[in-house]
DNA sequence: AACGTTATCGGGAACGTTGCCGATAGCGCA
DNA sequence: TGCGCTATCGGCAACGTTCCCGATAACGTT
């Protein structure tokens, strides 16, 4: 009862396995009654083509890697849904890795993509990958390769990301405009591009506003557990306390808004708070959160749409190039202008 | 710069295939010189056996097949997490289908999964699937298949759920205890059996507190968009009116708590509410809701790890059997007692 | 001296598929 | 009659790997 090859229908039809081969993809030079004859049999034996030893002629898999680090995680469970979307209408299967964070399984991983013959490589950087040549060599060697959130400039590959200075500018602006002026920012690791970005956009809006920059109000993650409350505290100490919290994940927003609410500082009468982030739940917090969403499944599927031309049109392909897709900031009441 | 094969290594060093390969797995028939030409060569060629010619030959693939109604869930998304990482560790890779809950493409899905030559499946049904004797033929082709969270029980295979029986008796007991009585009950399509499983649980726990059973307190919902609200406008015209809520996804309680929001009916005072969930900002909702947390990455593992058992020994396997994960109460603002 | 044993290696088939190159027969045409 | 053309099909190699079967030489044993 097991699979059945085309030698079977061969044997079983007294044809050669070339005859049936071309018969089932309907070649010009097979006599419309072999066709039928294979045709049927075929169908009726329920054959389906070995797409490993597809693979193994052409040398490919129709199949797309994707590395990120963790898919429990709103981000990329929603990207991950628009690539699994995407792919399977364009014929591809979707390959999932995990880095956890590390540099070092990222490699791994990266290895193991390639020999399994993914035709090509979505990922998100770890948090611990400052060196990228893993991925230049993988690109020099001919695979396509696409990044999306987690990106690096280093690298001369088409980025997928959201348009993070945008959103930090006006996520800091419409803080300053509800009346906060020390605003801290709790971030992500330093060298990620996406981290340096926000930052970017922190300051510009700072700066528009005439309000000083200062580094103590800034604070990187590791996402090691329970690192969010320590950092709460540092910020809290400082002389003059900080007014508002921007983050720039949600796990740190989450973070942020538990430990504040443990220390029964009123949001937004005391703090006010704003993340970046793609939690759906962020209107039924208490308070309700005021966020810059990013367009989670959007970048997923604009990143694979990019790979699969990368990978179709090899020779004459679009040169990399850095898209950025459009946040949209919600206001909620943990920024509300609090008239003291 | 491409891929190095054992053909490239045997011509490089005037050797066999055949020699080559047995000294790179390490035979005790080649000469330990020869051995340690080979080994050194192939590490500086960095050699990758191809897993596709292996896949052909062996007629395995070291691939698991995922199959899911959606991963931006947050329950889904924890198990996959789970699956991976067993997976990881003990060589296998994760392949990852979406149904969006639809009966025709879990089909389809699985076919793909088979035609990959997955070496086994672990799938999770869409809501629209009643039937499931595409799975029944898929088992008796020999593929080794593991349901988890939506499960079949017209299917003679290893299931793994959560014990939704006592997490429904324990949340809805919790509900009496905190001095409700009529206890709506909003859950997902009845033919699912985790659907059967949470009422017979909810039925329990009123049959041993007294308490009569109501049909009309029971709402199944089809996970359509928008469907909540009507739901609950449906609910609160009962005479008597229900004063708890009791729902069974994550989905259903993060739309109960936004649509009793809107009505401003205040929780718990009003109406109490508990979810069947794995939202991890459960308490930082407004108010803080309680739940009945699924292990959904423990889920995922043990799903996993009789999958690979399956596929590992699959001559003497274990006989199929349901395995439960035990749920976790944890109470909440959102059914607090409320003294009238 | 004849034979068996051991150590070491190569040849070739096989996994399932495709595609290049032929092979054959029938037919039209000069 | 002989040539070329077309229609239809088969043989074979190739993708990368493993494994069964031999092959060879050196050596020990009777």
């Amino acid at each position: 009862m097991d699979n059945v090859t085309i030698k079977d229908i061969a044997k079983a039809l007294n044809l050669s396995t070339s005859t049936v081969s071309r018969a089932l993809r309907g070649s010009y030079e097979i006599n419309a009654e072999t066709k039928r004859l294979v045709m049927e049999y075929a169908e009726r034996l329920n054959y389906r083509p070995n797409p490993i030893a597809l693979s193994l002629k052409e040398n490919r898999s129709r199949a797309i890697g994707v590395i990120v680090p963790q898919i429990a995680n709103y981000f990329f469970s929603q990207a991950i849904n628009g690539i699994e979307a995407i792919a399977y209408n364009r014929g591809y299967h979707v390959i999932i890795f995990q880095t956890h964070e590390s540099y070092e399984r990222e490699v791994v991983n990266m290895q193991q993509a390639v020999s399994r013959r993914v035709d090509g490589l979505l990922i998100s950087l770890s948090s611990e990958t400052s060196d990228v040549t893993h991925l230049r060599e993988l690109q020099d060697q001919g695979m396509p390769v696409v990044l999306f959130d987690r990106v690096s400039s280093e690298l001369n590959a088409t980025q997928v990301v959201a348009d993070n200075f945008k959103g930090a500018f006006e996520a800091t602006e419409h803080l300053i405009w509800s009346g906060r002026r020390r605003i801290a920012h709790l971030t992500i690791p330093p060298f990620l591009s996406i981290t340096q970005e926000r930052l970017a956009g922190y300051r510009a809006a700072l700066e528009k506003h005439g309000i000083p920059y200062d580094e103590n109000l800034i604070r990187y993650g590791t996402f090691g557990p329970d690192e969010v409350g320590p950092m709460v505290d540092d910020l809290l100490a400082l002389e003059p306390r900080p007014d508002a919290f921007f983050t720039a994940s949600d796990r740190l927003a989450a973070g942020c808004l538990g430990a504040l609410q443990k220390r029964n500082l009123r949001i937004p009468e005391d703090i006010a708070l704003i993340g970046f982030t793609n939690m759906n739940v962020a209107e039924l917090l208490a308070p309700p959160m005021s966020t810059v969403v990013q367009p989670a499944q959007e970048i997923g599927q604009v990143a694979v749409e990019r790979l699969i031309e990368l990978i179709e049109r090899k020779q004459k392909a679009a040169p990399p190039s850095v898209i950025k897709i459009p946040t949209t900031l919600i206001a909620r009441e943990s920024t509300r202008t609090v008239v003291k």
